[in-house]
DNA sequence: TGCTCGATCAATAACCGTTCCTGATTTGCA
DNA sequence: TGCAAATCAGGAACGGTTATTGATCGAGCA
């Protein structure tokens, strides 16, 4: 049984834990244990987990938790910087701990995200920018294809 | 008032008839006036459009037609190639009349969409192939900002 | 002209991911 | 310790979309 503590259990997250807790101080909010809770359990399902998958994560540790309680505490962590969250077409919206920049694809098959390695995301806002007179706030790529695995099937 | 005929009233439509035709010829579905209605609303409207504008043009000439059927046919002229469809965050899907290759913008604010020209697109989908094992199916630029309209609220 | 059968339709229920609402609980701070 | 504000759990509601159903249409044939 891996009872480990809820909170900031893992080398990651530990340290990240100043950085958060900076962001946190910064925007006002409080960290609370549901959204440490929330946090441990992105870095302990990995990868590009949906709202769901956290929820039953967090549930397995803390069972009175609720979906929407969840939500809110990822819409929160995004809105402070401290995870970002990507919307696919057809599919549940994905969070991530990886803030920075980067390339993702997801399978259409089984709908996993992972990241795509050795391309260069640049400054793709501001190359955009030059080409229009809207005010850019996000330029990403979306990336959708069958994954080695689903190509066997 | 303006009633025109609702099987192909315009010129662009009349033009690209012969090839709407073909398609779905190949593809063994039926040009019932349905979907030439739908055709003709996408249209009509122009830009972008979502399911629901499209649904409140067709209706406007055939009271009769149900939102689901609106969204039976977008499905099958999507499926054959007549139309693309896309889909961002937290908005309905919009459907275009042009599926060539192009980028498209939307607006944070009113949600509008509009085309960015003057940036290739080129072989995204080739290059990204390059840089991972998953068969890639479709790649492209989510642009998300605010249209001059919206900056000056 | 009437018949048959498959394709398409209108209408509506159901679905899914997400947000909103409410009253209860917890927290930070004096 | 007590109080106000923030956050929570639980569940209802929402919006966009899809699935289901039985009715209708229409091409091909006798």
């Amino acid at each position: 049984m891996i009872e480990q503590s809820s909170n900031f259990g893992s080398v990651m997250i530990e340290a990240l834990e100043g950085d958060i807790r900076g962001k946190f101080r910064r925007s006002g909010y409080t960290l609370t244990s549901q959204r440490k809770a929330v946090l441990d359990a992105l870095e302990e399902v990995g990868g590009h987990p949906s709202a769901e998958d956290v929820y039953i994560a967090v549930k397995r540790k803390n069972p009175r938790v609720a979906l929407g309680t969840v939500y809110q505490a990822l819409s929160v962590l995004e809105e402070i910087g401290v995870i970002s969250c990507k919307r696919w077409s057809e599919s549940p919206a994905r969070y991530d701990l990886n803030t920075a920049p980067h390339l993702d694809i997801r399978c259409t098959g089984c709908g996993r995200v992972s990241e795509v390695p050795g391309v260069e995301v640049g400054n793709l806002e501001t190359e955009i920018q030059q080409n229009t007179t809207y005010k850019v706030r996000s330029a990403r790529l979306v990336i959708e294809g069958l994954c080695p695995r689903c190509q066997r099937v």
